[in-house]
Formats: C-alpha cells, structure tokens, sequence
DNA sequence: GGTAACAGGATAAAGTTAGTCCGAATTGTC
DNA sequence: GACAATTCGGACTAACTTTATCCTGTTACC
C-alpha cells in the first residue's frame, strides 16, 4: 500500500520542470542531479510520461523535456496514473461485477469508496499547487505544518 | 497501489466468523472452504489476528477461532494495518521531517492528505457494516449497485 | 494415548520494484 | 558530412514482496 518510487520521482521530476520559464527545455541530467534521482531511472520514467503525454521530448542536441501542458492543468493523479496505471484497489470490479467470495461485492463497494477518497484528493492537486506550497514551506523556513492550499 | 490479498482474505475470514452466533468457534478449515481461500495461507492470516487481538484461537479438539471484540467494534482498517502494517504511501515524514529533495515535503503533505482520505473511509466501516450491506446485496438478487450505508 | 486443531518456521515460485546498460535514432553545430 | 549531444527503447538484473505450501511442534479434549 505504498506509492512506487517511479510515481513519487515522477512528480518531483515534473515539478522540477514547472519551476522553469515556460518553453524551456530541461535535461534529465539536470532534473536528475536537481531533485537526486538516479539518472537512468528518471530517463525511463521521463520516457512514459511523454507517451502519456504530459511532456513532450526533444531529442539531440539542446533537446530535453518540457511541459505539454500548464503546471495547473496537470493534476497529481494524471501524473501518478500516467506512471503507476490506474488506481483500482479491488480486483472484482475490474471485468465481472460478481466475485467468488461471499462477501465479496460488499467489501470490493468499500475499496472502490476508499479508492474514490484518495483520487479526490490527488484529482485536486495540481503541480502549481505543490509548487505553491513547497514555495511557501521554504520561506517559512520548514518549521510548520503542511499547507492545506485547496479546499 | 492495491490491498495485498493477504489483507482482502483477512475481511472475509473475519465476516464469515461474525457471521456465526458470538461466542461459536470456526475452524480454519470451514473458514477456507466457505471463502474459497488457501487452507494454509488463511491459516497464517488468523495467527497474525489473533496476534493482533482481533481473534481469539482456541487450540485442540473443538477448537477454532472466534471475534475477540463484536463486530461493529472492527473496523476495516483495523483489520487491514493488522495484515499489512500501518497504512503509509509516504516515505518522509516517517522519522525525519524533511527529505531531501527539492519538491519532496509538499509532496509528503499532499500524500498525507491523501492517505487520511482513504484511512477516513476504512475506518468508518465496521463488519456489521459489511454483513449488512451483503445481506442487502443479496436480497436484491446483485442487481443494484453497491450501497453507501454509513454517512 | 489418540485425535483434532492451531503455532511457527522453513522453503519456494512468481511477480513487482528499482534500477542499470547499451545500441539506435535524432538533432544542432562546425 | 562529421561529430557531439541527447532522447528512445529494449534487454537485463538484483532485491524485495506476495502468495502461498509443508512440516514439526504444541495444546486440548476424550
């Protein structure tokens, strides 16, 4: 029950880009050493994220990645799904919408309630949003709280 | 991004025990039969209940397993951390309350959210709500959709 | 003492995660 | 056109987790 590494990098590697003038391209080199994330790793998840197309690649040189979109039409979801695929905690729903188990429709009811919880919140959220906040945790100097910025 | 089947069979161990009148023993072995689980792996999902103390087990001839607590005092979520460990998509705010990259404790935050969003559900259904929200399922032949019971 | 039932450890196969590596393709520059 | 920079795509791997299975031990009842 954990997010995978691949979709945490994947955010922070798109926030790393939003941070940049709009248009610029930026390496994975650079994101790379920026947010310390294994270079080779990046690359590949850089690579699903265009194909999903929430980037766009430039190849050769001054190629690197941009963003096809603005920071704020680009939602924490799209870019976990993009990488993890979509969210779906029960397995029943997915084909048939009976299950072998007792009282499995019951329980598959609630995972899809408690999967719709946590889309909503990552649905809200977009990279402008983060960026908002990791702005305004750093001038604070880090000593408070997480900022709940949307409502 | 799924719940583990270890922690799914554990629900369904534990909603065919509530089903049975309080205080009655069942064996593995019906459990197993009744759920369509593997004898042995439901087998080492009880001891981890029992060790958590939402089952009590009875060793020897006659004995068994039965709720240590009624079901409306189960939540699902207690049942699930039992199995899986604490619920915790994020890696920061564990035992360090900064992380080393550059966008990574606004994305903590947000993980956090997100987390208690799902927590908020889980905890919110109890077994009796399950068993009831299955007897409702079943009386109205599966047609309908799941049913939200708790508000 | 025999039988019924759980306890607990060892083991294993399959799948997932988190990377690494390398050759191929593409683009800009001289 | 040669060369350097850069992504693309696939193959590969090591470690870990999941999903079990099996065997021996322990406890309880009769």
């Amino acid at each position: 029950m954990q997010i995978t590494r691949a979709g945490e990098y994947a955010v922070l590697g798109l926030m790393s880009l939003a941070r940049h003038t709009p248009g610029q391209m930026s390496m994975i080199e650079e994101v790379s050493r920026e947010e310390k994330i294994p270079k080779s790793f990046l690359s590949k998840i850089f690579q699903n994220l265009a194909k999903a197309g929430l980037v766009r690649s430039v190849r050769g040189a001054g190629g690197g990645f941009v963003l096809a979109k603005q920071p704020d039409e680009i939602t924490v979801l799209a870019i976990i799904e993009a990488i993890e695929g979509k969210i779906a905690f029960q397995r029943c729903r997915q084909e048939k919408a009976e299950c072998e188990h007792v009282g499995g429709c019951a329980l598959c009811g609630l995972f899809e309630q408690a999967q719709d919880g946590l889309k909503d919140v990552l649905v809200r959220t977009t990279l402008s949003d983060l960026i908002r906040q990791q702005d305004e945790i750093k001038s604070h100097g880090g000593r408070q709280q997480a900022v709940l910025a949307n409502h």
